[in-house]
DNA sequence: TACTCGTGGAC
DNA sequence: TGTCCAAGAGT
């Protein structure tokens, strides 16, 4: 047990990779603390989401409000535009609910506690437990998809998520620890980033070799097991890019719930089989040849465009103009930015 | 428990 | 190209 958890201290005082939001191990040992809420806004873009795309997010977000009151105080549309293109955005509408409740109902103080954080929205088990441990140094066990795959390798467990959480939690919990909780959750998220990985694990420079029942046994490749996934099914729209004699848009802000809940996007009819014309205007519509196609987590949808000028004095049955200066294409889920690229020639204000 | 909810990169 | 997958949460 805690041998397994001083090899991955260990392991990450060496390896430990350098994040804007990450407090170095050596640092730490100093006594410096992570900044709690630009430990939460990252665990928050994190989840189901990489590294990678994650950073120029988190540094938009610290430069625009660089601390939770700053965020409370936001225009909601500010910071739905701001995170357009990172996705999961139920992920901005509880970011701001959130910031609001600490501002509002803790004094502007994080919770420190798991059971505390819990409680704030879009805040579930792991990143309750990864903020307590990694900005606030409690013995709280991360469990993402990370701990389970080396979980499952260690102890060669075939249990099939997601029935085995519960299973691997108890075995992550034997190695939490308790003198550098911080360190060593974002220890043990690092080695399945890096060296325990999915399609080809490193195993040869792992620290932990030495204690893997699966690399014995051979079976890396085989675990975690997973119950199989329903095939995605094909859906069909129509989005709706009109533009105003002035050049003004014609976009709507979507409904809070839902798909791309709160974000603004073209007009479009409901995503099915067979999709019912929904025009916000009486006019005549000219359908592009090409479709915008995209795949979301639980089906393909294949959108139609369609494009027309709309007079100056055109009165919509839904959405709102917005100027051609003020208009800003990256404030679009990529969805709507695809359908935004094959419109826009056709669409030339002149 | 099972479904909804985005996106881009790797293979 | 299609599939898998990434530091999950809400319902």
């Amino acid at each position: 047990m805690r041998e397994i958890t001083n090899a991955l201290l260990d392991w990450y005082d060496i390896h430990a990779r350098a994040m804007p939001w990450r407090v170095m191990p050596a640092d730490r040992k100093a006594g410096k603390r992570p900044d709690p809420y630009a430990v939460w806004l990252s665990e928050v873009m994190l989840q189901q989401t990489t590294v990678a795309a994650v950073r120029a997010y988190h540094e938009k977000f610290t430069t625009l409000w660089p601390n939770v009151a700053a965020l409370a105080s936001a225009d909601d549309a500010d910071v739905m535009a701001a995170w357009a293109g990172l996705g999961y955005y139920a992920r901005a509408r509880n970011l701001l609910k959130s910031a609001r409740a600490v501002v509002h109902e803790h004094g502007g103080m994080f919770p420190i506690t798991y059971d505390a954080l819990i409680k704030l929205p879009g805040i579930g088990p792991y990143t309750a437990a990864a903020i307590s441990a990694i900005a606030f140094d409690e013995p709280s066990t991360v469990l993402d998809g990370n701990v389970e795959r080396v979980m499952a390798r260690l102890y060669d467990d075939h249990t099939p998520l997601p029935a085995a959480k519960t299973v691997f939690m108890d075995y992550a919990r034997r190695h939490t620890s308790n003198d550098r909780p911080g360190d060593y959750a974002q220890a043990v998220m690092d080695l399945g980033a890096t060296i325990c990985t999915p399609k080809t694990p490193v195993c040869g420079i792992c620290p932990i070799q030495s204690q893997c029942d699966s690399f014995c046994a051979g079976t890396q490749l085989d675990l975690p097991k997973k119950t199989p996934k329903k095939p995605k099914p094909t859906r069909t729209g129509i989005a709706y890019i009109a533009r105003r004699e002035d050049g003004a848009w014609l976009l709507e802000t979507r409904p809070e719930k839902g798909l791309l809940g709160g974000m603004l996007g073209w007009p479009t009819t409901e995503w099915a089989d067979d999709p019912v014309d929904a025009a916000p205007h009486s006019t005549n519509w000219t359908e592009l040849n090409d479709h915008a196609r995209h795949t979301f987590t639980h089906f393909h949808l294949i959108l139609r465009v369609q494009t027309a000028w709309l007079p100056a004095d055109a009165s919509p049955n839904r959405g709102h103009f917005i100027a051609a200066e003020t208009f800003d294409a990256t404030s679009l889920p990529t969805v709507m930015k695809k359908a935004y690229t094959l419109a826009a020639a056709t669409l030339r204000h002149v």
